[in-house]
DNA sequence: GGTTGTTTAGGAGAGT
DNA sequence: ACTCTCCTAAACAACC
């Protein structure tokens, strides 16, 4: 088993050295070496392209959520294992509302083609099909209801948003839900109630207006990657303790009852008081003193700025040169900025980013994050193992991505979601996605002594 | 009466 | 096959 990485140039180096140490992978017949990527190769990330997307937003949502995706390799394609075409868990598969005229983006009529930017081809259409969920009253959104939920809170750029302007802002940013059966609302609402991300908060009393305010449960913020809810099986073997132990104490829910594997990605960073006396919200205790945590997160503090990288000035090399040095920047900074960005929300960070006082070095930093992450429970010494690991590993992941999409393309960052999803942004994902590499790894004391 | 919120039930699709 | 996620539908209660 041989590590695989994405960036040719970093691969051969690492190739190099590594057949320096183990001569054993030396193809003989052919003198070629062979990486073994059959189930670990991100290759079918570089063969994700994304085309270029108006920037225009919407004033009134200051959100941009459509997409514009195009797997340019997909013609039969087997390399990419696992590319769907959006990032939302529910984006594969949905069941197309019943009675609507059409729900296939390849059952696109000329008449429906787009007039500007937020365009979205799926990896199974042509790519001259495009489709303009604003515009476009046929096809439904490829969303789950919890991702539209969160995108019309973190479009609000408020604390909590009522259930009439989620409403709102989905029947104006998506034509389809303006025409179809009001039921969709109801489903919303079965949202909001039965998925534990979300959190009811009361009204003041001398509050006018019917209804509760809805926000994101912080608790469970890092279900939310680049804004796109997330809620995927999680194989046994890669469950934290205290993941196993919330999941034991939950009540059995279709929804609400799995913890997510990511971190805080979200930057979900307004954030209330959960309701007393919220039945669903009582099984977790100690929320507290975790959300105070939650918000001294490290990893709302980067030094790289989102508008850097889609304006294609960030400099990827610096970055892992600082990541293998040792400094700050960690790519989980760049994904909840990503993710920030992505939401196009003028989210008020001067006031939640910082360093808190209990966290002056590095390691602190790094155990709140994990405390955030809902990682607590390994030690220090499991951390710095896996907080190095992480580090080594990511830019290879990242580096093509970002050349291949960021730098490419000015586009709104909703797109690139499934790119970053698909990537091991925090130690849970990528410890469990490259734990073959990390086996490997853990022979080595850093990797950069090998590049 | 309309809206909001909760709960139950069942089906489809995908993952394990 | 089983489990899980997501969706849809519906009933019901509380509130304005």
């Amino acid at each position: 088993m041989m590590p695989v990485l994405v960036s040719p140039e970093i691969a051969n180096k690492f190739k190099e050295k590594w057949m320096m140490l183990h001569p054993e992978d030396q193809d003989n017949v052919s003198g070629s070496v062979h990486f073994d990527d059959s189930l670990t190769s991100l290759h079918w990330l570089q063969n994700f392209s994304i085309l270029s997307a108006n920037p225009e937003r919407t004033p009134s949502s200051g959100c941009h959520p459509q997409h514009l995706f195009y797997n340019k390799n997909q013609q039969g394609g087997t390399d990419s294992p696992s590319s769907p075409p959006a990032g939302d868990t529910a984006a594969t598969g949905m069941p197309q509302t019943p009675g609507n005229p059409t729900t296939s983006c390849s059952s696109l009529t000329n008449s429906d083609a787009p007039q500007q930017a937020g365009l979205y081809i799926t990896a199974q259409t042509n790519p001259s099909e495009e489709i303009d969920y604003k515009t476009n009253r046929h096809v439904k959104p490829p969303y789950s209801y919890a991702t539209l939920i969160c995108m019309a809170m973190q479009a609000s750029n408020k604390t909590k948003i009522t259930l009439s302007a989620i409403y709102s802002w989905i029947t104006e940013n998506y034509c389809y839900y303006r025409y179809a059966e009001p039921s969709w609302q109801n489903s919303i609402r079965h949202n909001l109630s039965l998925n534990k991300c979300f959190m009811k908060v009361p009204r003041q009393k001398d509050e006018p207006g019917k209804g509760g305010f809805w926000q994101i449960d912080p608790q469970y913020a890092d279900m939310f990657v680049n804004g796109v809810f997330k809620r995927r099986r999680m194989p046994a073997t890669n469950f934290n303790t205290q993941r196993q132990s919330k999941m034991l104490s939950s009540p059995s829910s279709s929804y609400g009852s799995q913890c997510s594997q990511t971190g805080q990605q979200m930057g979900m960073v307004h954030f209330q008081s959960p309701v007393p006396g919220n039945k669903r919200k009582q099984v977790f205790p100690k929320r507290g003193s975790k959300l105070a945590r939650v918000s001294k997160s490290p990893l709302l503090t980067t030094d790289i700025k989102t508008s850097d990288i889609l304006r294609g000035d960030f400099d990827l090399a610096s970055v892992f040169d600082d990541v293998l040095s040792g400094n700050d920047s960690t790519f989980e900074d760049l994904d909840i900025n990503t993710a920030l960005s992505s939401l196009g929300c003028e989210m008020e960070l001067s006031s939640q980013i910082q360093h808190g006082p209990g966290y002056s070095n590095e390691d602190e930093q790094a155990c709140a994050y994990l405390e955030a992450n809902g990682m607590m429970g390994c030690n220090m010494e499991d951390f710095h193992q896996q907080h190095h690991q992480q580090v080594q590993v990511h830019p290879q992941y990242y580096e093509g991505m970002f050349t291949d999409q960021f730098h490419q393309h000015q586009q709104h960052p909703w797109e690139i979601k499934e790119e970053v999803q698909a990537i091991p942004l925090t130690l849970d994902h990528g410890y469990g996605l490259c734990e073959g590499f990390f086996s490997e790894m853990q022979l080595w004391e850093r990797a950069e002594s090998y590049l």
